[in-house]
DNA sequence: ATGTTATAGTTCATGCCATGAACCATATTG
DNA sequence: CAATATGGTTCATGGCATGAACTATAACAT
């Protein structure tokens, strides 16, 4: 019945060891790029959001950025004072109003987006080429696998 | 020359994709727990600074959560007055004080500690015994080359 | 048509996170 | 012993995030 053999100590100590020091890197060039780019963290995540999407609501991107609505009011207003985005009335409903990039946001975040493309493909570099395949297939793995957990939290 | 082959498009869309959801993983393991255990953030990772050494300093914490010292004051007041770590005097030199765990602070951690075994472990479940390894192997991997590049970029 | 009811956003009060400057007390050093 | 360095605290400032109260518009139900 134990198909699942159990975990061995030093693993469970290396694995929390290894997600630790991921985090923390992650967050480091998480605040780096908002010094770099001169952006508040939140207001560089809501931009980015328009990398997918044309129009975006304050109702979207709260979903989207998992903050309630009057965060994001103070998020937009902080863009549209930087002139990287700009709103326009819904025109079949006049309670929204849509959010797009400006042209200068498009720049940003086009910007934004070599570096980002730019620190990634270091990464792999780092990585024998022989070798990338079986870290992003065994990533996957872990990602499933945290996934898996979060859903058992809830 | 080139022995570093260069990286496939799709590689480089599909790395940048895992590692965001990754993140996002432990961003919200993090809110969660420190809901669950009732401390904000950043006393949350003061105290588990703890685990470690049986003293610590302001000056240390400073330096290992990498914020200012001024920041420190404040998250030791709110351990304090949760009575969770203690301060003495120190004998050698009476301008530093010593930070130590109360027992109701070591019982935090280990209570805090259990959860997060649970988790980690739970993640380590779900991947099938016999890939364990070349998850671990490859993390670690992933670990060095995200390192290095920080490393670069200073 | 008109009076609920629901929805999209804004504003405001509150509290945590983090910094930098000014400051106090205690070492250290010339 | 005076000048300087170090460990900490306090305070002003600003970003992050929430919830409650409010405005305006839309949808629905008599």
């Amino acid at each position: 019945m134990d198909d699942t053999v159990d975990v061995a100590e030093y693993q469970l100590k290396q694995f929390q060891e290894l997600i630790l020091k991921l985090f923390q890197c992650c967050q480091e060039r998480m605040q780096y790029q908002c010094e770099r780019f001169g952006l508040p963290d939140a207001e560089f995540r809501c931009l980015m959001l328009f990398g997918k999407e044309r129009y975006l609501t304050a109702k979207g991107i709260a979903f989207k950025m998992n903050v309630v609505k009057s965060r994001v009011s103070k998020i937009i207003e902080g863009l549209l004072k930087k002139k990287l985005v700009q709103r326009i009335k819904d025109p079949e409903d006049s309670r929204v109003s849509l959010l797009s990039l400006t042209s200068e946001g498009h720049e940003k975040v086009n910007h934004i987006n070599r570096f980002l493309n730019d620190v990634h493909h270091q990464v792999l570099l780092q990585i024998a080429p022989d070798q990338r395949k079986a870290v992003l297939t065994n990533l996957d793995i872990l990602k499933a696998s945290m996934e898996a957990v979060k859903e058992m939290m809830v």
